[in-house]
RNA sequence: GGAGGCGUAGCUCAGCUGGCAGAGCAGCGGACUCUUAAUCCGCGGGUCGUGGGUUCAAAUCCCUCCGCCUCUACCA
């Protein structure tokens, strides 16, 4: 960002700078007491009535002795007047060293032009920040993508659309936690840094403790320290927070993302699938103004009830009756049909899998509980009562993403220690004995359920990839050259 | 990691059958005391992502590298 045309616009603006220096301006003021946000200012308008406002400068227009001026702020834009005989010789020359994206403070009369637009007539006006470097345009803003991405900043100043995303996303989280306090749930914080990353099936970042000489690693997921709590009687709990997971990215991943993980001792897969549909109408209320919410060409009706289907009749709905009785190699050769390679020790139970994910799931755009995943895949949760093949799970899926797993979460501490052992197979060092030991204390029966906020976000904004529900999505870091 | 696409002024974009690097906005100078994508006159602004190659001549064709996007791979 050191261009040498750059620094032309610099020069300009550090010399306009100086000139309202020597002419006795602060270029960086302090606190300024406003009326209101401009939106404020707006909203209780009448003419003749003296406002103090804030914002920075979007747009000018000079007719030479009088000037009129857009401010901007977080909430509106509003427009103001600079009028020569108004300002006097002085104030109103240094007012024309102001450049586009400075703030200023201006104190004024309110009233209506000829052409009817709200306005400040200026009688006084400060500095409150210089800025030394342009904004982007005013009429297409900023669009360069990765520009929007590493720098923010510039696209939440110059686009509403950006700041009505993140002004979702906090709405959001603040309607999750008085949806879930108002129901009894307790949030509950726990450890981000953890000796063994657990929870969940993901390749986790590594870290190293200096003062304990320990190596740590970032939480893959909250679950394991969560079911600790229900051992000491936290009944209802959750936590919303961060997770990392060392894979890559795409439209779909961020390695740093938002989950939501709620558990209710008692509850079930039931509870949990009630308790997440009225969360989620709930949000689509609060935070999109409705339940049909639209999604590039198609609209999602998050309406309840939603369509609940069993992990085997979806496999049959899409690759026949027989589906489930076939040999691995006929049903080898059936998936390559639907262009869904299976590799070659795979049995019958991987390759539907493989199916599910690559081709089904995505079809799933109206809101669908998917439940019944076989229970090798789920080795945290409880089995089916009639088939212990069977998990007793739901899998929600939105907008073909998956959105929240819920679970009838396993209180059995042996036949947990069964699986994790099964599932780390020689490396016993990744079996979790204090959470196994928490386990043999008693947990109580529970449903259990994680929301990928991220994700749910992006349906409730018609984002295309997650990275536009995310401040600051993770990039390449750029080098200096 | 693999395949494809993209990268030109501060911003948004043209130019890409090789032939003097362009427009709008922004900026600078001038006119204008109700404009609003203000208008009018004039002017400046470029490492065409980087490095190499082909050529009399490269923004344009070829290769390297960097970054971004999409798909893919990894991903309970």
């Amino acid at each position: 960002m050191t261009e040498a045309t750059g620094d032309q616009y610099r020069e300009q603006r550090l010399a306009n700078m100086r000139e309202l220096q020597r002419m006795g301006y602060d270029p960086f003021g302090s606190a300024f007491a406003r009326t209101g946000t401009l939106a404020e200012i707006r909203a209780a308008f009448a003419a003749g009535r003296e406002v103090s406002a804030a914002g920075r400068i979007a747009t000018m227009r000079d007719m030479g002795k009088s000037r009129f001026m857009d401010l901007r702020d977080g909430s509106d834009r509003f427009q103001i007047y600079l009028r020569r005989d108004a300002l006097g010789e002085e104030g109103f020359a240094a007012a024309g060293r102001l450049d586009l994206g400075d703030h200023i403070g201006v104190t004024g009369a309110l009233f209506t032009t000829r052409s009817g637009e709200q306005t400040i007539e200026v009688r006084a006006w400060r500095m409150m920040a210089k800025a030394l470097r342009p904004l982007p345009e005013k009429w297409h803003g900023l669009k360069d993508v990765e520009a929007r991405y590493r720098q923010r900043y510039l696209d939440l100043a110059c686009n509403p659309e950006t700041r009505e995303i993140f002004a979702r996303r906090s709405r959001a989280a603040a309607a999750v936690r008085a949806f879930l306090n108002a129901r009894g749930f307790q949030e509950v914080e726990t450890p981000m840094m953890q000796p063994q990353a657990g929870g969940a099936a993901a390749r986790p970042f590594a870290t190293h403790y200096a003062a304990l000489n320990a190596d740590m690693f970032l939480r893959i997921a909250p679950e394991l320290y969560l079911k600790r709590l229900l051992v000491g009687g936290c009944d209802r709990i959750f936590e919303l927070n961060r997770c990392f997971r060392n894979e890559g990215l795409s439209r779909t991943h961020n390695p740093e993302f938002t989950m939501l993980e709620i558990y209710e001792a008692y509850g079930d897969v039931q509870s949990m699938k009630r308790l997440v549909t009225d969360m989620v109408a709930h949000l689509a209320d609060t935070v999109y103004g409705g339940r049909a919410v639209r999604m590039g060409e198609t609209t999602i009706d998050l309406n309840p009830p939603w369509r609940e289907v069993a992990y085997r009749e979806l496999l049959e709905e899409t690759m026949g009756a027989g589906w489930h009785a076939l040999p691995a190699d006929e049903a080898r050769r059936r998936a390559a049909e639907r262009g869904v390679a299976a590799e070659p020790g795979w049995g019958l139970a991987e390759i539907s899998h493989e199916i599910y994910e690559k081709v089904i799931e995505r079809t799933l755009v109206q809101p669908t509980f998917v439940t019944r995943l076989p229970a090798a895949i789920v080795p945290l949760a409880r089995a089916c009562p009639d088939d212990a093949s069977c998990a007793d799970v739901f899998e929600l899926v939105i907008g073909g993403q998956e959105i929240a797993p819920g679970y009838t979460e396993l209180n059995d501490p042996l036949e947990q220690r069964r699986r994790l052992e099964g599932q780390a197979g020689a490396d016993r060092e990744k079996v979790d004995e204090d959470f196994l030991e928490a386990l043999e204390h008693g947990m109580p029966p529970a449903g259990g359920m994680g929301v990928g906020i991220d994700r749910l976000l992006m349906v409730l904004s018609g984002a295309e990839a997650i990275r536009d529900v995310i401040l600051f999505p993770q990039l390449r870091p750029r080098k200096e050259p």
